[in-house]
DNA sequence: CAACTGTTGGCAACTTGTTGCCGTCGTGTT
DNA sequence: AACACGACGGCAACAAGTTGCCAACAGTTG
């Protein structure tokens, strides 16, 4: 009826319970002939661990958990594609919990994770730093797209990336750009605002960051709305669903883009290629952060403890994909 | 050092562990003065169950899961947030595991967690039967768009849905249509293509049926290709993915949609209404499946064993979203 | 042939939490 | 005052594995 367990299969096979859990997990602690003999009566009776039993005893439950700020964003679909990619190849198995831009279902989910794998990766988490480290001092822990100083990271490289982007509204004689800033805690919004202040101080244009928006489609109305305001020929939305929101307003309210606006977005998704205009986006190397994450994450449940005085930080390459959102700066645009 | 456990939680609270054990599950069996205590102790020790050995004993764990075939379509997205939003209010995890239109994978990651879970939801699973009739032996189940004779399931009305795209086509003059075919194993593609073959008889149109795509944007190179072999008018891909790189594809080779050739998809993502000309597209009450199918599930996990007589088949509304590119039926388009 | 070494497999203790069963204690009833 | 009963808490077995330790055995060496 119930599942087999070792001893009904030790019974079949004539040996002890210890015997079998060692022929799957110390294999050369066991005669060859006793080992085959054992995992065909198991085969046979169609044995299975059961994981509850190993973690509790071994702590491993080989699963390792991947915990995404909204995963109906299409960002994260590389990031869960690379991350899967790596994970097929070892005995892992990837749990996927979504914490729907609210931090406090992220601490809760993580809370309860904790114990039921082991390490996570958390994909641009909007915790604060403190709850990070709390539950990096339970499991091992990656992060992707943010850094904290002790923990290993994978970044893609937006600060060269911003700089692109910057570069490339200037070439077209943009003054100001205004970015139209992701949630208040995320660390890309930080990192994004940092960069293309920088790069604009560096050849003189101005920038100015609006507000905190949650990055999605209907939110650009408001993002829309506040860079208006403004008498900037150019903004940086912070990603690419407020990007497609903000083009939408932009239309309902007669704005041409690029002739009066140049919009830019961040992540690339599918659907940037199929708004009217196409959007002017920086891509990078997404599936690759995901699977460099996952690899990080690995080595570090195998080896165990290593102090965190040198962990890594990788950081690939981003690039843009330059669309018909951006163009030439318009001449006095003073009318809204 | 390591986590603390009830024992650590009884000496401290001077009592026995079975003790601290019933104040946490079976609260009347002790008294209310010696239960605060335990409590107090416990909250001030950060005592949490550990999830492992509950579920040992127990064979419960708290958590669901839900196998999406795809997690990078976002035709999921309405039914994890409408399974997440249901999930939230009772005091279960709801863990994802994407299948990425592997039946191999599908299965493995199933039997995997099997064991982890106290259920599953699955959406629109590509796994013949006789598997899902394996897994519903194991584990609660209920289904997402996939219908088994004997297991709970939840559906969209896609048999009203398909004839009213008929109806909306044969408005417009078609006189034949063409269904570009989902996954083979897809339930779905087998139910649309039925539904759309009866409704056309009905009314006195052509049906085809071509190939079976993968309902992604790259597919519909091959799709649409596919397409213009024939001499039809129109045609209904088996979702808005396929349906868009369809019309990519049609652009490309200079068919003009809707005048050409028009076209219409399934599941109304938000890129139907952003490409070019905006996706005629039938939409449903997605998020309603995913909220009613997890409550289905929980029913069953509450009271184990009711044979599966009558289990509820929902079929929920669908609705279809008129855009530009269907239009009317051009006459005598031969030459491709 | 005895002593030594290495391989192999079994026993039993251990992981954490749950639960059936039993003893004790206090209160109420007759 | 004796008895009965219910409430409460403890003991110990149990879930399904893992692992330290020991014993048995085979093979090798002196």
């Amino acid at each position: 009826m119930s599942a087999p367990t070792i001893y009904d299969v030790a019974r079949e096979a004539g040996v002890a319970a210890s015997t079998v859990s060692r022929a799957f997990n110390n294999p050369n602690r066991v005669r060859d002939s006793t080992r085959d003999h054992i995992l065909s009566v198991a085969g046979k009776l169609g044995y299975q661990h059961n994981p509850h039993a190993r973690a509790l005893l071994s702590g491993r439950t080989h699963a390792i958990g991947m915990v995404v700020s909204d995963i109906t964003n299409p960002h994260y679909f590389e990031l869960i594609r690379g991350a899967e990619q790596r994970v097929k190849a070892s005995k892992y198995t990837l749990v996927l919990v979504n914490a729907g831009e609210s931090p406090r279902i992220e601490y809760d989910h993580i809370r309860r994770l904790a114990q039921s794998v082991d390490g996570f990766v958390l994909a641009a988490s909007r915790l604060p730093d403190e709850n990070i480290l709390e539950f990096a001092g339970m499991r091992p822990l990656v992060l992707m797209n943010r850094e904290l100083p002790g923990l290993p990271s994978v970044i893609v490289d937006y600060a060269e990336g911003c700089r692109r982007i910057v570069d490339h509204l200037a070439s077209f004689g943009h003054q100001s750009v205004v970015y139209l800033a992701g949630p208040r805690n995320s660390w890309t919004a930080q990192q994004r605002w940092r960069s293309i202040r920088q790069a604009c101080e560096k050849i003189g244009i101005e920038a100015e960051r609006i507000g905190y928006f949650i990055p999605t489609v209907p939110s650009g109305v408001a993002a829309a709305d506040a860079a208006l305001h403004t008498d900037t020929t150019a903004v940086i939305a912070h990603n690419d669903l407020l990007a497609i929101g903000v083009l939408r307003r932009l239309a309902e309210r007669g704005v041409s883009v690029p002739a009066d606006m140049s919009v830019v977005g961040f992540d690339n998704i599918f659907a940037a290629d199929l708004c009217t205009p196409a959007l002017t986006t920086l891509g990078g190397a997404h599936a690759e952060v995901g699977g460099a994450a996952v690899e990080l994450l690995l080595d570090r449940t195998r080896v165990i403890g290593a102090p965190s005085d040198a962990e890594p930080h990788l950081i690939l390459p981003s690039w843009l994909h330059v669309r018909a959102s951006t163009g030439p700066a318009s001449r006095g645009n003073q009318s809204h």
